[in-house]
DNA sequence: TAAGATAAGAGGGACAT
DNA sequence: ATGTCAGTCTTATCTTA
């Protein structure tokens, strides 16, 4: 789905054409590519207004989401001390009620699961800040830790863990590209047991999960360097060749798209240092280096795929092989 | 100082036992 | 279930230009 947004004007190239990804909530310049946001919000009345009941309909509250404990659909039990025909009940009757809204209040929050959900869900909230989902995102982690609830995974495993790996699960089945680093330090989480979850939700739960593509980090790394919409686009082109050429198969695809990125600052002559580039891209220089050489490796006639300019060419030539 | 080389070790998938 | 194997990535350290 794609929308625009006439009021935004791009940061990089003052262009105002805007689009938004509906799924991973980024917004980004239909120009040059430029990520201006990575978080949508919700704006604007919830319906359509006519003009004849004007204001009567814009925002009535949050929306209901998954990620509300009880979507708000408890009920609680009134004040007791008048009957449905507005008569004083007697005292007896009072404190007999009084004592139901207690015992009402305490069941709900210590019924264990929805203990478990209250708790999950406001970690989860935290973690959406930090790591600047979508509330699409938090809606499908939600939905995931809700299933996982109902299998009996969490038992035995910690609430944030569970949470995490849910959050994970959402970010893969949306091709959000947020790696598994990402989430082990926003969440303070070892890495470790958070794979482990990951697939024990992917195996119990059946989880649709989309290939990565290297491609879906180019934007992020490429940001966090600076590099030029140029260079980026070079990269681009660069994967789509790696991925023909086959050479990109069982490598991780943020190191492969690091290495995109490097060959393609290499080649227009950008200084990016390879430790830049790996630290962008949470990956080490080594990988870095090793995905390079494969590039250039196999990539020989690169300079054709990208139409680069003659003055690039000495500077290619040169290089050892 | 950036980039390249090398080695040891970890974790996970495929496959066989 | 458990073990082995090939291959990948990380960490650490040294060398080179």
């Amino acid at each position: 789905m794609e929308i625009s947004f006439l009021k935004t004007r791009c940061t990089h190239c003052g262009k105002t054409k805007m689009v938004e990804d509906a799924v991973s909530g980024e917004i980004t310049c239909k120009n040059c590519g430029f990520v201006i946001k990575e978080k949508k919000e919700e704006t604007g009345p919830e319906w359509r207004e006519f003009p004849e009941e004007k204001n009567t309909k814009s925002r009535v509250g949050l929306p209901s989401s998954l990620a509300d404990y009880d979507q708000w659909l408890t009920t609680d039990i009134g004040k007791g001390e008048k009957d449905a025909f507005g008569k004083f009940l007697p005292s007896g009757s009072q404190t007999l009620i009084r004592r139901l809204i207690t015992w009402d209040e305490r069941s709900k929050l210590r019924e264990p699961g929805k203990r478990n959900l209250i708790q999950a869900f406001q970690y989860l909230s935290r973690l959406k800040d930090k790591l600047n989902l979508s509330d699409a995102i938090t809606e499908k982690a939600a939905y995931i830790y809700r299933k996982a609830l109902e299998r009996g995974i969490i038992r035995g495993r910690s609430i944030e863990l569970v949470i995490t790996a849910s959050l994970y699960a959402a970010c893969r089945e949306t091709t959000t590209p947020r790696t598994l680093k990402d989430f082990s330090e926003a969440a303070n989480i070892q890495r470790k047991g958070l794979t482990r979850s990951y697939r024990l939700l992917h195996k119990e739960l059946d989880l649709r999960v989309p290939v990565v593509t290297p491609d879906r980090f180019i934007p992020r790394i490429a940001n966090a360097c600076r590099v030029s919409e140029k260079t980026k686009r070079q990269a681009l082109e660069i994967l789509k060749k790696a991925v023909e050429e086959r050479i990109s198969a069982g490598k991780d695809p943020t190191g492969l798209a690091a290495a995109a990125l490097y060959l393609a600052c290499v080649l227009t002559g950008e200084s990016v240092t390879q430790k830049e580039i790996a630290e962008a891209a949470g990956v080490t220089e080594v990988t870095v280096r090793n995905r390079y050489k494969d590039l250039r490796k196999n990539l020989s006639d690169i300079q054709k795929i990208l139409k680069l300019p003659e003055q690039n060419n000495k500077f290619w030539l040169s290089q050892r092989w």
